[in-house]
DNA sequence: CGTTTCGCAATACGACTGCATTGCAAAGGT
DNA sequence: ACCTTTGCAATGCAGTCGTATTGCGAAACG
């Protein structure tokens, strides 16, 4: 066999030029040969690598995801064993939100996933599996007159402030602001 | 002057065709060619009306807005004078919400344009201003402890299940518990 | 030292896009 | 009755899209 090559990096490297062209011109202008140049590569050699563009973006999905859960738990793992719940809670859904940065290009890409996905229920089947684990695990670290319906609350506050800040019509420190209103109510009696 | 035709009906039809197209096959699926079948027009006739595709769009987002207030006023409406603040706000916020029919195809429209704005920063000002002001007036709905941070999670909460509706990830009797929840935390002491 | 297999570039194809152009029918105004 | 203006259909154009095809250089194996 001839020439060895990485494929898993070969595929991130695309994957990242992916996300880039998706960040600042959004996901409409992903296209083979954008991703191509983006990359600095030949369209023939990304064909190379994803067999057709879906098989590409399910992959960038994937690894936005990843670099998501990344960031979350380098995020957590700061704080040392046994944080306190309000703490660990604020914590990630700050890492969670799209407030500058890497955080917000992968944002941004999500955002233009989820839309797709709200017209292609398929497309987003690997988005909704994690969100019931999440509103159950999110529940056992709130107090106790709280159930699974203030969880659910909490995250779709987190969902809708990624929104808003994507959208420009909250300023980080706004965003932090109502997060940290929302934990008040919810763990000072 | 010949033939006197109603321009805004016209337009009006285009936008309820684009608005049909972009709610079962997305945002990207927006050609004139399509909107144009779908309105049962020529694709000249559309031409005739929107000069250029980004009229067409920026007049159907209009569209969608203006759908959305009068969804609003009349569910308000509905409750006659002076109604109790926490009332009101659960109808207004309902309203709003994708739970079904018209309101699920203009909250998908909503969505790509929302995931356009985030990229196209100039195309989503018209979104903008409103948010403001509607901080301020939830906020004074509120009961007393409460400011704006308050006021600005609770329309975070309302955008963020709007997406889990969106997705999937939430049913409509979930997310109106989660509301509800909201509500009693916000006016529970 | 072939030979084979892989990595990759180049190009061609048909479908689609937004938009400009052209032409014609119909309907007032005079 | 003529003329002008408007409504609209048809078609053409240049460009981009995803994908299939082809070919060639290089590297390991026999």
């Amino acid at each position: 066999m001839p020439k060895i090559v990485d494929h898993d990096a070969r595929r991130r490297l695309i994957a990242d030029a992916l996300m880039k062209v998706a960040a600042d011109q959004g996901l409409e202008a992903v296209s083979l040969r954008h991703v191509a140049a983006a990359a600095g590569v030949s369209v023939g050699m990304v064909q190379h690598y994803f067999h057709t563009k879906d098989e590409m973006m399910a992959f960038a999905l994937a690894a936005v995801m990843d670099r998501t859960e990344t960031r979350i738990r380098t995020a957590v793992a700061g704080l040392g064993e046994n944080p306190p719940p309000r703490l660990l809670l604020r914590t990630m859904i700050a890492a969670l939100l799209p407030l500058s940065g890497t955080a917000r290009d992968d944002g941004r890409v999500a955002l233009a996933f989820l839309a797709y996905a709200a017209v292609r229920p398929e497309a987003g089947a690997g988005l909704r599996p994690g969100t019931g684990q999440l509103v159950e695990f999110v529940a056992g670290l709130l107090p106790d007159p709280h159930g699974v319906a203030s969880a659910g609350a909490l995250l779709a506050l987190m969902e809708g402030l990624g929104v808003y800040l994507l959208g420009g019509q909250m300023t980080p420190d706004q965003a932090l602001t109502a997060l940290d209103a929302q934990l008040d109510l919810l763990f000072l009696p």
